[in-house]
RNA sequence: GCGGACGUGGCGGAACCGGUAGACGCAACAGACUUAAAAUCUGUCGAGGGUAACCUCGUGGGGGUUCAAGUCCCCCCGUCCGCACCA
C-alpha cells in the first residue's frame, strides 16, 4: 500500500481533465443549463486562502450539478481595473497594465492548481478592450435612452492625489492617502439613472424574484434605497416678505409626518441649498455660516458630535392653516442630498428639531397626545415624544390617530395647491466619473461649439494611452499631452476626451452576461444570455452584499431596456460565505509575525526568553493596573537583570514599554517564540482571531498549503469545519486532519483494486447489509446537504460513512464495491484529485468527473426497526426498540413492559401516554 | 439612535415541523505497535455524585406556554453586522 503522494497525483489529473476538456462548456442547449459562479477575483497579486474558500464551495457544486446531468457553466474571469495597480505604477513605476497582467498570470497558475472545474476557455480580464469596447457601446446606448446624464454635483476633493474620493475613502474627513483634508467640491459628472429603478430594486426584493437571496441582504438593500411616504408641499412667504429672486413661491419641503403640521415652529433649508447661495450674496456672515458647515468633518464621529447650528435668515414664511409665521433658519443638520434639502422643524415630535429649537429658543408645542395622557395637563419631559398617539391642538386633525391624520393633512394640502404626496427614496443617481487612469475611458468628447457628444460607434473602443505620467498625482489622462485633443465628430472642430474613467464596479455590473456569450460585435448575444441566465448560485463575500449586488441588479435592467438581455435579476441565488480567520502574533517589540515564523519554545528557550523579558512583563501589568507615572519596585532578580543591562533607568520610559503592550495580555507561560533578524529569541503572543490582512502577517499562503497537503486537504479543510456561511478558523491541526481523511479513504481503496471490474453493480442486490444501508444513507445524506450548501454537514457524513466501511469488514464484495463506489463520487465535488485516483485504482470507466452522482435506494433507507426514546414525565428514561411500522398501540405496551420504564412508573398511576411516531413516547403519571 | 443576526462541552460545530442535547471533526488522556519518536490503530472524553446499575444538574440570565423547550412567547445581559442628522 503506497502512501498517497498529492503532488505527483494532482497534477497528473489537472493535466488529464485539460486533455479531455472535461470542464468547456458546450452549445448545446438540449439539457438543463446550470450556471455558477463565484465573484471574480481583483489580481491583486497572488490568491489568498479566502479565495480559496469561496471558489471551493462554487466547485463542489458545479461538479455536483455536472455529476446530476446538468450542462454546467462555471467560468473564471479578472476584475483588472482599478487603484491598486495605478498606485503601484506611481510606486514602482511599472505600468498598471504590466502589473495586472503580470499578476493574472500568476494567479491563474494558482488557481489552476487548486483543480478547479472551470471552464477557462472563457476567461476575460475586464481591462482588456475587447470586454470595455462592449461597456463604451452601452453607456452610448443607455446614453441615448435617458439612463447615463450628467450633472453638477458636490464630490469629496483631494487637494493633494487631486482626484474625487468615494465616501468610503474619506477617513475622518481626510484623505485615506494623502490625509489632506477632503474638500466639497462642484464637479460635473456622469451619472446612471439607478433611481428611475428604485421602486423595482425594492419590489423584487419582495415578490418573490430573490427568493433564492439570504434575508440579511435583502434587508441591507432596503434599507439602502430606503423608500418613505410623505408630503412634498411649499411653504409661501409671509405676505410682508421680499422673496428673493427665483424664490418666489417660497420654501418647498418633503416631510413623512404631515400630521404634525400643526407643531411646526420653523423651516429650515441645507446650506447647500440654493436659497442658502442665493441669500449669501447679500449677507456675508451667512456665507461665511455656510463654508464653515462645508469644512465640518463628514466621519461618524463628527457627525455624531457636531452641534445643531442654525443662522436665520431675514425671511419668514406662513404657517399654510394658521396665520402664524415662521422663521427662515440655514441649518447644519439639513442634507441637500434628501427630499428636497428644507425641512419644516416640528421640534415636539423629533429629536433633532428639539435640539435645535431648544438651543434657539424657539416654541415646541406638542400636538400627539400618547394615549392615556391628558390634554389638558400632558407636557413634554425634557425630550420629544415620538410614538403613536391621538393628534390635537390641531384644529382639524384633532383626534385623529397619527396614520389617519396623514392623510387627512396630505389631502388638505393637495386642495390647497400648495403640495402632494410623494415617495422619497434615500438612493441616489450613481455617479460613475473617476479622475482615474486605470480604468475604462467614457466614450465622449466636449466641444466648444456642439457641447458634450458621444463618439461615435466606428471609432470605438476609446483604448488607454499607453504611455502614461504616474510620477506626480493627479489625473494622468488630464495632463497626457496628445490623448485628449481630437476633433468633434460633429462640427469637425477642436474638441477634448472626457479624461474621466469609469468607477470600475461597472466593470463588475454585466461581466456574469458577458461570461455566457462573447461575440465580437456586441455585449452579449441575446439568444444564448437568455438560455445561461439567470446565474443559478452566486457566491461571494457579504462585504458586496449592498453596491456591487445592486449595481449589478440595475444594470440587468438597463440591458433589458436597450434589448440585451430578458431577465431583469441577474442572480437568482445569492450565497454569501463567511471569512477565513486567523490568529494574530505579536512579538515582545510589538512586530506582528508571521505564523510559518513562530515556534513553541522549548524549556531551555523559554527560560532565556524569560530571563530577559518577565521584567518588561512585570511592568507591563503595572502600567496597566495603575496607569502611567507609577513607580514600580522590580523583583530582585528583574532588578539585577536590568542593572546588569543598563537599563535600570530605561524602564521609566513610557515607550520603552509600549513595545511589548502585546504581551502583557498573555501569560508568560503561554508565551511562544520566534527569531529576530539577529536570530535572538523572542518572546510572542497570540492574539485576536481576525480576518487575514497582510498587515496583521496573519495570513497562510495556499501555495504553501498546497506544497505540503495538495490541494485537496485544503479544499477539504475550508469545507469542513465551521458552516459556509460563518467565518472559519484556519488552524494547522485543521488542515492536518483534512489529509488524515485523504490517506483514510486512499487506504480504504487501495486495499480493494480493480474491484469494480470483478464485481458487477448492474447486476441487482437483495443484501441489506449494514453496510449497503450505511452507503444509501449516506448518499441520500450528502445530496441533500451539498443541495442546501451544508458542506460542513455533507463532510461530517463522510466521516460517519468512512467509518462504517471500516468496521464492516465481512460485508460481501458486492456491497464494498457499491460502498467504495459511491465513496469516490460522493467525495469527487469536494476532492476531485483523489477521487479520480480512486476511481482509477478502483476500476471505474472513464473519468469521475465525467461519472453520474449515485442514487440512493428508498428500500434501503428505511430500516425495519428503530429505537425509541421512552421518557417519563418529560424525563428520558429508558429506549425501547420497536419494529419502524408498529402502530402507536404497541409502541405504548412496549414502552409501559419496559422494565426502567416500570421502575420509574412504580407507585403511580399513569394519567396520559404520547405516542410520537418513529420519534418518542412520554408518559405522564403521578 | 434605528434595523438585523447570533449566544450549545476545552475548541469548531450537529440537533429537520417543539420530540433521546452534544452527530462529525479538532484538542486532551489512556493503551497497542516501536529501541525511540512520528505515523497508524483501539478506547475514554459536558459537570457533579455513586463500587455499580444509576441519579442530579446542564444549551448566556430570569420568567412563561406545553405531556415535552437549545428550538415558541416576554424581559434582561453579551457579541457581531448593516445604516446613521434620511425629516
Amino acid at each position: 500500500m503506497s502512501r498517497y503522494n498529492p503532488k505527483e497525483v494532482e497534477p497528473k489529473w489537472q493535466q488529464r481533465w485539460n486533455e479531455a476538456r472535461s470542464f468547456e462548456t458546450g452549445a448545446s442547449k438540449d439539457r438543463q443549463k446550470y450556471y455558477v459562479l463565484e465573484m471574480f477575483p481583483y489580481p491583486s497579486g497572488r490568491i489568498h486562502i479566502g479565495h480559496v474558500r469561496n471558489y471551493a464551495m462554487g466547485d463542489v457544486i458545479a461538479r455536483y450539478k455536472k455529476a446530476c446531468g446538468y450542462n454546467v457553466l462555471h467560468p473564471m474571469g479578472w476584475d483588472a481595473f482599478g487603484m491598486p495597480a495605478e498606485n503601484a505604477a506611481m510606486q514602482t513605476g511599472s505600468h498598471p497594465a504590466k502589473w495586472t497582467y503580470g499578476n493574472i498570470d500568476i494567479m491563474r497558475g494558482q488557481l489552476k492548481q487548486m483543480g478547479l472545474a472551470i471552464d477557462w476557455s472563457r476567461e476575460f480580464a475586464t481591462c482588456d478592450a475587447s470586454y470595455y469596447v462592449h461597456q463604451q457601446r452601452m453607456f452610448l446606448e443607455f446614453w441615448q435612452a435617458g439612463l447615463a446624464y450628467r450633472k453638477e454635483s458636490q464630490v469629496n476633493w483631494d487637494p493633494v492625489d487631486q482626484t474625487v474620493l468615494a465616501n468610503e475613502q474619506v477617513i475622518d474627513g481626510k484623505g485615506w492617502r494623502s490625509g489632506a483634508p477632503v474638500e466639497r467640491r462642484k464637479l460635473s459628472q456622469w451619472f446612471f439613472k439607478i433611481t428611475d429603478y428604485a421602486e423595482d430594486l425594492l419590489a423584487a426584493l419582495d415578490d418573490g424574484r430573490l427568493s433564492g437571496w439570504p434575508d440579511n441582504v435583502k434587508l441591507m438593500q432596503k434599507n439602502w434605497i430606503g423608500k418613505s411616504k410623505g408630503l412634498q408641499m411649499r411653504f409661501p412667504f409671509a405676505p410682508d416678505v421680499k422673496a428673493p429672486a427665483g424664490f418666489g413661491d417660497g420654501v418647498e419641503v418633503f416631510t413623512t409626518r404631515p400630521d404634525t403640521l400643526y407643531g411646526a415652529s420653523f423651516v429650515a433649508i441645507s446650506p447647500d441649498h440654493p436659497l442658502a447661495a442665493e441669500l449669501a450674496k447679500t449677507d456675508k456672515d451667512l456665507g461665511k455660516f455656510i463654508a464653515e458647515c462645508a469644512s465640518a468633518g463628514t466621519s461618524e464621529e463628527a457627525i455624531e458630535k457636531a452641534e445643531k447650528r442654525g443662522y436665520k435668515t431675514s425671511l419668514e414664511t406662513s404657517h399654510p392653516f394658521d396665520e402664524r409665521k415662521l422663521p427662515v433658519y440655514v441649518a447644519n443638520f439639513v442634507l441637500m442630498g434628501y427630499g428636497t434639502g428644507a425641512i419644516f422643524g416640528c421640534p415636539a415630535h423629533d429629536q433633532r428639531d428639539y435640539d435645535f429649537a431648544t438651543k434657539y429658543g424657539l416654541a415646541i408645542p406638542p400636538v400627539v397626545l400618547p394615549d392615556g395622557a391628558d390634554a389638558a395637563t400632558y407636557k413634554l419631559d425634557g425630550e420629544p415624544y415620538i410614538g403613536p398617539g391621538k393628534i390635537f391642538n390641531s384644529d382639524f386633525l384633532d383626534g385623529l390617530s397619527v396614520s389617519d391624520a396623514i392623510a387627512a393633512a396630505i389631502k388638505k394640502i393637495e386642495e390647497m395647491g400648495l403640495g402632494q404626496g410623494v415617495t422619497q427614496y434615500r438612493l441616489r443617481d450613481w455617479g460613475v466619473s473617476r479622475q482615474r487612469y486605470w480604468g475604462c475611458p467614457i466614450p465622449a468628447i466636449h466641444c466648444d461649439k456642439c457641447g458634450i457628444v458621444p463618439v461615435p460607434e466606428k471609432d470605438l473602443p476609446v483604448v488607454l494611452p499607453e504611455e502614461a505620467d504616474f510620477s506626480v498625482p493627479g489625473n494622468p489622462l488630464d495632463r497626457h499631452p496628445t490623448w485628449k485633443h481630437v476633433d468633434c465628430p460633429q462640427c469637425g472642430g477642436k474638441g477634448r476626451r472626457e479624461t474621466d474613467t469609469f468607477d470600475t464596479f461597472i466593470d463588475s455590473s454585466w461581466y456574469f452576461a458577458r461570461f455566457a456569450s462573447q461575440p465580437e460585435d456586441k455585449p452579449v448575444d441575446k439568444d444564448v444570455a437568455d438560455y445561461w441566465l439567470p446565474v443559478d448560485q452566486y457566491i461571494g463575500g457579504i462585504e458586496h452584499a449592498i453596491l456591487h449586488l445592486l449595481y449589478a441588479r440595475f444594470f440587468t435592467r438597463a440591458m433589458k431596456k436597450v434589448g440585451h438581455l430578458s431577465v431583469d435579476e441577474p442572480f437568482a441565488n445569492l450565497f454569501t460565505q463567511g471569512m477565513v480567520v486567523h490568529a494574530t502574533y505579536m512579538d515582545g517589540y510589538g512586530h506582528w509575525v508571521l505564523p510559518e515564523d513562530i515556534f513553541t519554545p522549548t524549556e531551555d528557550e523559554l527560560k532565556k526568553i524569560h530571563a530577559t523579558w518577565l521584567p518588561r512583563y512585570e511592568l507591563g501589568h503595572e502600567l496597566e493596573k495603575k496607569g502611567p507615572g507609577f513607580s514600580h519596585k522590580f523583583s530582585e532578580t528583574s532588578q539585577k537583570h536590568l542593572e546588569r543591562c543598563g537599563l535600570a533607568d530605561k524602564f521609566t520610559d513610557r515607550h520603552f514599554i509600549g513595545t511589548a503592550n502585546f504581551i502583557y495580555h498573555t501569560g508568560p507561560e503561554d508565551w511562544l517564540a520566534c527569531k529576530s533578524h539577529e536570530g535572538l529569541l523572542l518572546p510572542v503572543a497570540s492574539g485576536a482571531i481576525e480576518k487575514m490582512s497582510k498587515s496583521k502577517k496573519n495570513v497562510v499562503s495556499p501555495e504553501g498549503i498546497a506544497q505540503t497537503y495538495g490541494a485537496d486537504a485544503a479544499r477539504w479543510f475550508m469545507l469542513s469545519d465551521s458552516p459556509p456561511e460563518r467565518d472559519v478558523e484556519w488552524t494547522d491541526s485543521g488542515v492536518e486532519g483534512a489529509w488524515k481523511l485523504i490517506n483514510r479513504i486512499w487506504d480504504a481503496v487501495s486495499a480493494a483494486p480493480g474491484i469494480l471490474k470483478t464485481v458487477d453493480l448492474d447486476k441487482a442486490s437483495d443484501d441489506k447489509t449494514e453496510l449497503r444501508q450505511a452507503t444509501h444513507a449516506a448518499i441520500a445524506g450528502v445530496t441533500d446537504d451539498i443541495d442546501h450548501f451544508r458542506f460542513n454537514k455533507a463532510i461530517a457524513r463522510i466521516y460517519e460513512f468512512l467509518n462504517a466501511l471500516k468496521k464492516a469488514g465481512d460485508a460481501s464484495d458486492w456491497a464494498k464495491a457499491e460502498a467504495l463506489s459511491a465513496l469516490a463520487r460522493l467525495v469527487a465535488p469536494f476532492i476531485p484529485h483523489l477521487a479520480e485516483e480512486c476511481w482509477e485504482t478502483l476500476g471505474g470507466k472513464d473519468l469521475i468527473c465525467d461519472a453520474p452522482w449515485p442514487k440512493a435506494d428508498p428500500a434501503l433507507l428505511a430500516k425495519d426497526e428503530i429505537v425509541l426514546g421512552v421518557q417519563v414525565n418529560g424525563k428520558r428514561r429508558a429506549e425501547i426498540t420497536v419494529p419502524a411500522e408498529a402502530d402507536n398501540k404497541t409502541v405504548e405496551e412496549a414502552a409501559l413492559s419496559d422494565a426502567d420504564v416500570k421502575r420509574h412508573i412504580d407507585g403511580k398511576t399513569v394519567r396520559k401516554v404520547v405516542v410520537v411516531p418513529k420519534r418518542i413516547v412520554n408518559i405522564v403519571a403521578n
